[in-house]
DNA sequence: CTGAATCCTAAGGGATACTG
DNA sequence: CAGTATCCCTTAGGATTCAG
C-alpha cells in the first residue's frame, strides 16, 4: 500500500481510485464485460443511470482505454461499447474487491450499528 | 460484478467503495498497517493530510470496524489507531488494486495522452 | 495532544431540454 | 439513436478557529 505514497504517479493512482469508486464505473464495466452493447441498451439495462452519467462514465472510460467505442455509418446511428483487455483485467480485479465486500457486509453493517448506537443516544 | 445490481444492500456495496475511492482511506490504511500510531504521528507521516479530514476518514474506519481506537487516560492524552483484523483483509484486496495500478499506469497514462491530443485540437 | 465546529469552494451527479 | 448543454443541488474536502 505504500506505493500510494511512493507512486510514480500518486495523481494516476488516485484518479485511477476515484473512478473505481464512483457511482457507476464498475457498474457499467460489469454490464459491458458480459457482452459489447450500445447506448441505449445500458441505459435500459443499467437502473436508474442517466444518458449525461453515462455519457460521461463511458467517456472517462474510453480515455483510460478501459473500454472501446465503435461507430457504424449507418442512419439511425449506432454506436456500440465494449470492454477492452485492459478493462477486463480490472474487472478480474474488481471482482476480488467485489468478493470481499460480499463476504463481509453483514459484519460491517453489525459494525455500524453498534457504532451508531453508542455515540447517536 | 453483477452483485452490483443484485447484492443483498447495493447502498452498502456503494458506500464501501466510495470509501475505498475517496482520497485518504487507503492510504491511512497502509500506514496503520505497519504499525499502530497515534493521531499527531498520522499527520505527521502522511503528507498533505488535514487534522479534520484524518479525523473524518478515521471515524469511518472506526464505524465499519477496519480500525479500532484506543484512549489512554493520560494527560496529555494519547490515542492510538490499530488496523482490525478485518481492516487487514481488506488491505489485503486493496494490494491488490495497486498491483494492477502499478503494472498499467504507464498503458493508462499512454491512452489518456492520446484520447486527449484526438479530442482537444 | 486530540479532536469538534464552522465556513467556504469545487466537484459529483440528477433533471430537463435541445441537436445531428 | 446517441448524445450535448444547462441548471441546480448535494457532498467532499481544505482552512481556520475553538475546546477538553
Amino acid at each position: 500500500m505504500s506505493q500510494l505514497c511512493t507512486s510514480d504517479s500518486p495523481d494516476l493512482f488516485r484518479s485511477l481510485l476515484s473512478r473505481i469508486g464512483d457511482k457507476w464505473t464498475l457498474i457499467v464495466i460489469g454490464v459491458l464485460g458480459e457482452e459489447r452493447k450500445r447506448f441505449t441498451e445500458l441505459v435500459d439495462f443499467i437502473p436508474g443511470i442517466s444518458r449525461r452519467m453515462l455519457t460521461v462514465t463511458l467517456r472517462a472510460l474510453e480515455r483510460d482505454g478501459l473500454v472501446s467505442r465503435t461507430v457504424y455509418a449507418e442512419v439511425p446511428p449506432r454506436v456500440e461499447y465494449e470492454v477492452t483487455p485492459l478493462g477486463r483485467s480490472l474487472q478480474a480485479v474488481a471482482l476480488t474487491l467485489g468478493d470481499w465486500v460480499s463476504e463481509h457486509q453483514h459484519t460491517i453493517a453489525h459494525h455500524r450499528r453498534e457504532f451508531d448506537a453508542a455515540t447517536a443516544p
